[in-house]
RNA sequence: GCCCAGGUGGCGGAAUCGGUAGACGCGUUGGUCUCAAACACCAAUGGGGUCACACCCGUGCCGGUUCGACUCCGGCCCUGGGUACCA
């Protein structure tokens, strides 16, 4: 009987289906493991073999896991809100609902063929009303909650109201917007409702603000930075402008601090934990203000910020950024016309542009500030090197200790001014250190770096013309997108004023309405929805959440995917607690991954979680790329008909790289028939071939349909089964690496299996070979060394390195024509994760019962078996390799030292003469060197 | 520019703690079986060298530490990914 991987994977799947096999439910007396996907947006290409990677890596921990003892929890679902499904609506009229359920039924069953252990009555889709209903309440929740510092957490904002109400602003220790005012008790009690609400939302968590946007009018919607690619929208490549509109955003920033102290409790990839440290960009340093010393502008101070308040002295010129509200201002009438042109041809640049320019631009705005510090006067420029969005968008000009300042200083002719006696070759360029004692530095002259700061930050802070600062780069996330197919903001505008509809309302569902396109006068889809009124009366926010919005929580809803009352239940969170393993591409670092941790931090500080931390552990696949494949076709042909040269030959001819189809190429091999069948104009192909054969060109690329190197998952489970498929994705080598789909070798899994299956069954018989017999000694130590190592290499995630030790036991075992029932069924156990479906069938076949390998024990691991009496040793003589020589284990090192002496190979090398020295590490190696 | 990851046969990769570099698979070559093929099986396969051994060279480059370095240290080159002129 051969392995027919058709018949037995369509019926074990059926099998797990009928029997619900992997249907979890909460069981006490069993630990919990939580294994999640990062789960896919079901787009209309289908599944391809990249998403399986991360798919199947997680399957065979979740299946290691329940062999190991674990309850094991693990679920997919869809993220099935988003732009590719409304810019389809949009051109066919189709609901988006409909193409997303279609495109789901798809993904389900690709997943299915490939044999996935999803416990699919969990299944969750971030568009189901039943789904985003709860997105949409914890909306609410971040809508009456603010962040108080002295509590370190998030509290309600009746909490906030009533120490306005007692205190004023300065009752409270709050995070709020950098402009709120100050207030008294009186003026807040004063104040009517609207005011009252107005200034509340510069505490919320989540608020309207007038922000910039990349506004999209191609798509009509707005985009994120990482949609934007090169000025254009990275799908369907619209232009994209800058532009001011009214956004809900999601004070992230509140907790920057914890999202980075966070990091260290988690076992997340190191540059992936360095990107998000990167990105919240914590400086620490002090923020000065510099006095404007022009006429008319004795009131205006610029404040800037600096991580080097110790360098105050060295600041010979001020930078303010093109941006700057007070740029104008701040002009005399001499510099006016070269300032509003440097202002606007640096709005004219891009920021790519503004990156690429290597060279110093600015220009003087003819006023001066006076150093608080020092007195001087210094002038203030402008220069695009200065980023409105960042800091106070003003700094202080150091050129002798920062690099850039230096820059700008040689340019314009300002003087460098040494700070430290340490300072090295500051006229060549600047000198950063922070060694030495201050010179030219009036209170801090004779000082080190750290008494500087001090003194500098206690004497600003005295004076109230400065004071010690944390900055950070991390800005609030814009929560708001002008389209239809996104979670409806549940919030409605009562004088202008935006307040939460009742939570009896939830879901707030999306309207219907007749196309996906902004209104006629530019408001969000959502205006087009008749009638759609909160009580008939109050207009609705018209724009929805973002994609994000959705992912940010959804873990939890895999607990308890069906509760109306709740999220999750209370009872299925402290079961489940949080997700123990995440797999996912790294490229959603420092947008889910972010956001996600900031909703988790949030729901903990309100008690609905238990952990500050949503994901224990978190491993990074590597992208999956394209690899292409291409055939030489001659420029001219006599025959009139065309003509391909294979590979090796083409450089005798003249040709052109033509990309051929993937899947019609074996090894690098082109089928030929199928070739000729593949494109109309290519039946009567004729081919220069050599050794018989046509050899193909490759080209690692994106993988794209127009460049034929798409790889479905589907072709593969038909030809080579999904077992093979599963294996070869995880032989292919480290799961983190990225790494071109490549189908050379496939044949190698596939063969293994084959191999496998005949130590059960004969080949063209199908006589059943196993026995009841006794194993050997030598059968029970491939055993064992085989436990061992798939254990130890599946617990630090080598994965190719597991498969190729099943490689190994079963050519050990088949050299040892090994049948024995006692070796094959724990062998069985150890390949169920990794191959489902065929030892599902072994097992059935060696008189198991049907569905219950899963239930099965994993083996243990017995060193026992592994003992040996002798070790051979490899003899090295100064560091190189000579011999092998057989000795005890339990020999003592003297006595292998007079063994290996005695040795001829070593008795040649030594020519008679004593070695200096003998290394002997038992078990290991011997080294003699001479 | 900066940050992160990486560089090992014809190819994918292995070497977990500093201890025989190249496991396992693909490919290639030769052979067995077959009318022939497919499958399977056997043998060889880093480079040089030899009838065969011996021996020499070899993990991006240069240097160092060590009895011993793919592994550790210093410097450099290249590739991939990320990114922020962040004060």
């Amino acid at each position: 009987m051969e392995y027919n991987h058709r018949e037995i994977e369509k019926k074990w799947q059926q099998f797990w289906e009928d029997n619900q096999t992997y249907r979890t439910d909460i069981d006490h007396n069993k630990p919990k493991y939580y294994v999640l996907d990062m789960f896919p947006y079901p787009s209309g290409a289908g599944l391809h073999v990249g998403h399986p990677l991360g798919y199947i890596a997680s399957d065979i921990i979740s299946r290691y896991k329940r062999l190991k003892g674990f309850n094991v929890l693990h679920p997919m679902g869809f993220d099935s809100f988003g732009l590719p499904a409304e810019q389809y609506a949009i051109q066919t009229g189709q609901h988006p609902a409909i193409t997303t359920e279609q495109n789901i039924s798809t993904f389900i069953s690709q997943m299915k063929n490939i044999g996935f252990s999803y416990d699919w009555s969990r299944e969750v889709r971030t568009s189901d009303p039943n789904y985003y209903k709860w997105t949409q309440w914890i909306f609410m929740q971040l809508f009456n909650h603010y962040y108080d510092k002295d509590a370190d957490k998030a509290l309600p904002i009746a909490h906030l109201v009533t120490q306005f109400e007692k205190g004023g602003s300065a009752a409270a220790n709050a995070v709020c917007d950098e402009e709120t005012p100050d207030f008294t008790a009186e003026d807040w009690n004063a104040m009517n409702e609207k005011e009252q609400q107005i200034l509340l939302l510069k505490y919320r968590f989540t608020f309207p603000e007038e922000s910039y946007v990349n506004w999209c009018p191609g798509l009509g919607t707005v985009l994120s930075n990482d949609e934007v690619k090169d000025g254009v929208s990275e799908r369907g490549g619209f232009p994209v402008e800058r532009k001011l509109m009214k956004q809900w955003a999601m004070r992230i920033t509140a907790y920057a601090d914890r999202l980075l102290t966070g990091l260290d409790t988690i076992d997340w990839p190191e540059p992936l934990k360095e990107q998000q440290r990167n990105w919240i960009g914590k400086s620490v340093g002090a923020s000065v203000k510099f006095k404007v010393a022009s006429e008319n502008k004795e009131g205006l101070n610029i404040e800037v910020f600096t991580t080097r308040v110790d360098t105050i002295y060295g600041v010979s010129f001020m930078v303010l950024a093109p941006e700057h509200e007070w740029a104008l201002e701040l002009t005399t009438p001499e510099q006016k016309e070269a300032v509003e042109t440097y202002i606007k041809w640096a709005a004219s640049r891009s920021e790519v542009d503004r990156m690429a320019e290597k060279k110093v631009t600015g220009v003087f705005t003819g006023s001066y500030c006076t150093n608080p510090l020092s007195d001087e006067k210094v002038p203030i420029f402008l220069a695009d090197y200065v980023l409105a969005g960042y800091g106070t968008g003003a700094v202080m000009g150091v050129p002798s200790g920062d690099q850039r300042d230096w820059n700008f200083a040689t340019n314009f002719g300002l003087p460098i001014i040494p700070i430290l006696d340490s300072q090295k070759d500051i006229d060549q360029q600047a000198d950063n250190t922070k060694e030495g004692t201050y010179i030219n530095s009036g209170i801090i002259n004779g000082m080190t770096y750290k008494e500087a700061t001090d003194t500098l930050i206690g004497w600003l802070e005295e004076r109230k013309l400065g004071k010690g600062k944390v900055q950070y780069r991390l800005r609030n996330a814009v929560f708001s997108r002008q389209r239809y197919w996104g979670e409806p903001v549940p919030v409605y505008f009562k004088d202008d004023v935006p307040y939460l509809i009742d939570e009896s309302e939830l879901p707030l569902e999306l309207p219907k309405i007749d196309k996906y396109l902004p209104t006629e006068t530019g408001e969000p889809p959502l205006g087009r929805a008749e009638g759609w009124k909160y009580k008939n009366e109050y207009e609705y926010e018209l724009s929805t959440m973002p994609g994000w919005a959705g992912s940010s929580w959804y873990w939890y809803r895999y607990m308890d995917p069906q509760n109306n009352d709740a999220f999750a239940s209370k009872k299925a969170i402290n079961y489940w607690q949080r997700v123990d393993f995440y797999l996912g591409g790294s490229e959603h670092a420092t947008g889910h991954l972010l956001y996600s941790r900031f909703w988790n931090k949030f729901l903990k500080d309100l008690g609905l979680v238990p952990h500050e931390e949503f994901a224990a552990k978190l491993l990074n696949q590597g992208m999956i790329q394209g690899r292409s494949n291409f055939v030489y076709r001659l420029k001219s042909s006599e025959s009139g008909h065309p003509v391909f040269v294979s590979y090796g030959l083409k450089d005798q001819y003249e040709t052109t790289k033509l990309h051929v189809d993937v899947n019609i190429v074996d090894n690098d091999i082109l089928d030929v028939a199928a070739f000729k069948n593949w494109r109309e104009d290519f039946i009567n192909a004729e081919f220069i071939l050599e050794d018989g054969k046509y050899v193909c060109g490759w080209e690692v690329e994106k993988m794209s349909k127009s460049k034929f190197n798409v790889v479905n998952p589907d072709n593969i489970v038909e030809k080579y089964g999904a077992d093979t498929l599963r294996m070869y994705e995880m032989f292919l080598g480290p799961l983190t690496d990225a790494k071109p789909w490549n189908m050379n070798g496939i044949s190698g899994t596939f063969n293994f299996l084959r191999k496998f299956w005949r130590l059960f069954y004969e080949d063209q018989s199908g006589k059943q070979k196993w026995s009841d017999a006794e194993p050997t000694a030598e059968e029970l130590k491939v055993l064992h060394r085989t436990i061992k190592r798939v254990e130890e290499d599946i617990e630090r995630l080598s994965f190719n390195t597991v498969v190729s030790t099943f490689m190994i036991a079963v050519n050990d075992l088949s050299d040892l024509k090994c049948h024995k029932k006692a070796i094959l069924q724990d062998m069985l156990i150890l390949l169920a994760p990794y191959a489902p479906h065929i030892t599902e069938e072994l097992w059935v076949a060696l008189g198991n019962e049907a569905g219950t390998l899963s239930l099965a024990s994993f083996p243990v691991f017995n060193p026992k078996y592994l003992e040996e009496s002798a070790f051979e040793y490899p003899i090295q003589i100064n560091g190189k390799v000579r011999a092998n020589i057989p000795f005890p284990v339990d020999m003592s090192k003297e006595d292998i030292e007079q063994g290996v002496l005695a040795n001829e190979t070593v008795q040649k090398w030594l020519e008679g003469k004593a070695p200096k020295k003998v290394v002997v590490v038992p078990k290991r190696i011997v080294n003699v060197v001479l």
